[in-house]
DNA sequence: TTTAGTGCAAACGATTTGCAAAATA
DNA sequence: TATTTTGCAAATCGTTTGCACTAAA
């Protein structure tokens, strides 16, 4: 059960992914939380994102390429893993259309669904001419 | 570009992950073919799985637990992952189910969306009693 | 002063790779 | 014979963990 308590780093982490637009990976996180605490570990950054991550605070969400990425906007929404320049970007997929899709699911699947995740793939509108 | 040549282990591991409905990791193609070939290495089907999938012929498929999961069935369909007994199952959307989320998706995004891929969460049909 | 969090380095699990030997063409 | 594939082991990469020490309550 272990008492939480407070500390600057973890401060500091959450504050960079409630700042950001962008979804970084651990290590991402942890070149910018170096800025402030120059002798913060990795393994401290780790921690402390699934720390948050449990906690709710924040967002894991698992990308194409197999490293981890972080989200401080925990609002349910879709992400676009852009084929380029391999950034994840946000989408909004209204409400109606996340249950419209579970309930298609639902239909044809002899289980429980309890909830979905899709992601969307393509060109981002910096790439769209760019890369093959 | 290097020629193709047959292989008796990569034939082994195609013809396994055609004719199972399961999901499995390389470890798990790993001790099925070791079966036939009980020399096969580890590294030999980490390198035919990726061949195969970068030829099209199987379909990797990145599971919520941080291992890849490989699907010899490559025609577009969606899966569906247990939260209880952590297995991966297939559902069947529909093809106008599926654009018409695509479509939804590119009214609200600034890109150019070439695909999406859905990930339903649950408990299975043989789960749904069980598990908290 | 008690308990949780840190930095460091070692351990880990999944996957990749270099290399000499074996199989395919 | 020329080239690809194999088995093996070592290497790599992202992530986790044990431990002695520091910070928060």
């Amino acid at each position: 059960m272990a008492a939480l308590k407070y500390s600057r780093q973890r401060e500091s982490i959450k504050n960079y992914l409630l700042t950001t637009r962008e979804h970084p990976s651990a290590d991402t996180v942890y070149s910018h939380v170096k800025e402030e605490f120059p002798n913060i570990s990795l393994g401290t950054v780790y921690r402390n994102l699934k720390l948050l991550a449990d906690l709710g605070e924040i967002a894991k969400i698992s990308s194409p390429d197999s490293v981890d990425r972080f989200d401080g906007f925990v609002q349910p929404h879709n992400h676009f893993f852009c084929t380029c320049c391999r950034r994840i970007l946000d989408l909004d997929l209204s409400m109606e259309e996340i249950s419209r899709l579970n309930q298609a699911a639902a239909e044809t699947f002899d289980g429980q669904i309890e909830s979905s995740n899709t992601i969307f793939y393509g060109k981002c509108s910096d790439c769209k001419g760019t890369c093959s």
